[in-house]
RNA sequence: GGAGAGGUACCGAAGCGGUCAAACGGGGCGGACUGUAAAUCCGCUGGCUCAGCCUUCGGAGGUUCGAAUCCUCCCCUCUCCA
């Protein structure tokens, strides 16, 4: 191939799936360098260990990242454990609490290994920002402050809602931006990735990579997901994400249950690089035809497939015919023990409360009063029940179970 | 520094001396329906040894037979002025 057809499959592969594309015709010159031997596109994808878990929304960006490692750059996935302490202020209607060092020292060591579950990490470049931020010193720290003007910052619209609504931005929340841009210096990327709400950021970015002398980096968004509530964006604390490394029954479960719509959404925007033959398919659905269920089972295989191979996915699917599809228990159950401690019967809430892990004896309680306990198939109604040494299978809702030996 | 407004349950938001475990909406949970879809409908949603009791309305005191509601101090947020 020559080299002029490279540069263009390289950029349409770039492109595929992008929203914004910040820089593009300075980056098709370096990467003209790049295929003429010059250095591999260095492309740095940030996210911060605020949460334990990162979920399918994050994979979006990563998998774009995994497009640049195919087509030969350096990936680098920029684990941000100083400006987790920070807390990104996009998207947040009020300052997030910030994270203790030990929070966000756990959070940042599961990322890599649920990275690790997308992306290639041994053939990428992985680093940690308190690398150079830790070491950044007082003087370094205020001119970096000084490349950069307030009424720049306040135009980003999270900004500017909250200072219309009269919410509180802390000092600290406007820096954020600066130190995420100063991480584009130190790494002297060529390219930056994130999400369509990254978009204030990863410009800031640029300028501040001026400010510093080198070539601004491009900037390039890929689309957000949106939860799995079919309403806002995919993020922990919405409680609408589907984790990486929940478990795969869990994936499969919930991603069965969201709407059509919204799988439709879904399919498109996990698409490009590795699902494309889905898209006909989607498309048949959208038209009113189609078979959307044997759809949506594919992509719930799919996403478990990315997350837990091929021996989960199976797992998954497997569960998910026989507990929700057929109602029966799931084939692996472990027994729950309860040590009577002396009685001669243990009561049924708090049996249901240590054999299920509810969260008080009331909720247990409100579980039975609306019909929806079962003991060994038999559906019980009395709260005040007490149970005998023996083994039971208990059944709460539609598809939580238990195996409870009381002895 | 000065003046004003405000902090209520997972979130938003009413309540402003008893009838408040606290309206309403969202979320969550259970049920009906189904493709475990979604949407819709019905119910539940602080805790406990549960027809009773205990702990909640930024924090600490106080007034009162009785406080989320009144008073004092403190902490936090916003607006305007400087």
């Amino acid at each position: 191939m020559s080299g002029a057809a490279e540069l263009e499959r390289q950029l349409a592969r770039i492109r595929e799936g992008s929203v914004d594309f910040v820089g593009e015709e300075e980056l098709r010159a370096r990467l003209k360098e790049a295929l003429s031997g010059g250095r591999p596109l260095r492309v740095k994808l940030g996210m911060d260990p605020s949460a334990p878990d990162l979920h399918l929304g994050h994979t979006v960006a990563l998998e774009k990242l995994r497009i640049f490692q195919e087509l030969g750059h350096t990936p680098i996935f920029l684990v941000g454990d100083f400006t987790a302490r920070i807390g990104d202020p996009t998207g947040k209607k009020k300052t997030r609490p910030a994270l203790s060092e030990a929070e966000v020292r756990r959070n940042a060591e599961t990322y890599v290994q649920q990275v690790s579950r997308v992306l290639d990490v041994q053939a990428a470049e992985l680093r940690f920002n308190s690398e150079w931020l830790d070491a950044l010193s007082a003087a370094d720290f205020v001119r970096l402050c000084s490349k950069h003007t307030l009424a720049r910052m306040i135009e980003r619209d999270d900004f500017a809602r909250r200072l219309q609504e009269g919410a509180a931005i802390a000092i600290h929340e406007l820096l954020y931006p600066l130190v995420q841009a100063y991480d584009s210096v130190a790494l002297e990327a060529d390219v930056e990735l994130g999400g369509t709400d990254q978009l204030f950021n990863l410009l800031v970015g640029r300028e501040i990579q001026r400010s510093y002398g080198q070539r601004p980096q491009a900037a390039i968004t890929v689309p957000l997901l949106v939860g799995a509530d079919g309403r806002e964006k995919m993020s922990k604390s919405a409680g609408n994400g589907i984790g990486i490394s929940d478990a795969p029954e869990e994936i499969y479960g919930r991603a069965m249950s969201i709407s059509d719509e919204l799988m439709l959404q879904w399919i498109r925007l996990l698409s490009f690089g590795r699902w494309q033959d889905l898209l006909p398919r989607a498309a048949e659905v959208e038209a009113g035809g189609g078979d959307p269920f044997a759809l949506k089972q594919e992509m719930a295989r799919r996403l478990v497939l990315r997350c837990h191979g091929e021996a989960g996915a199976e797992a998954a699917a497997a569960h998910f015919r026989r507990v929700v599809r057929r109602g029966e228990p799931p084939e692996e159950l472990p027994e729950v023990e309860i040590a009577l401690a002396g009685a001669t019967a243990a009561g049924l809430l708090d049996v249901m409360r240590r054999a299920l892990g509810l969260a008080s004896n009331a909720e247990a309680r409100r579980l039975v009063q609306q019909g929806a306990v079962r003991l060994d198939g038999d559906p019980v109604r009395d709260p005040a029940l007490r149970l005998p040494p023996g083994r039971y299978l208990l059944r709460a809702g539609k598809r939580r179970y238990a195996r409870v030996r009381i002895a």
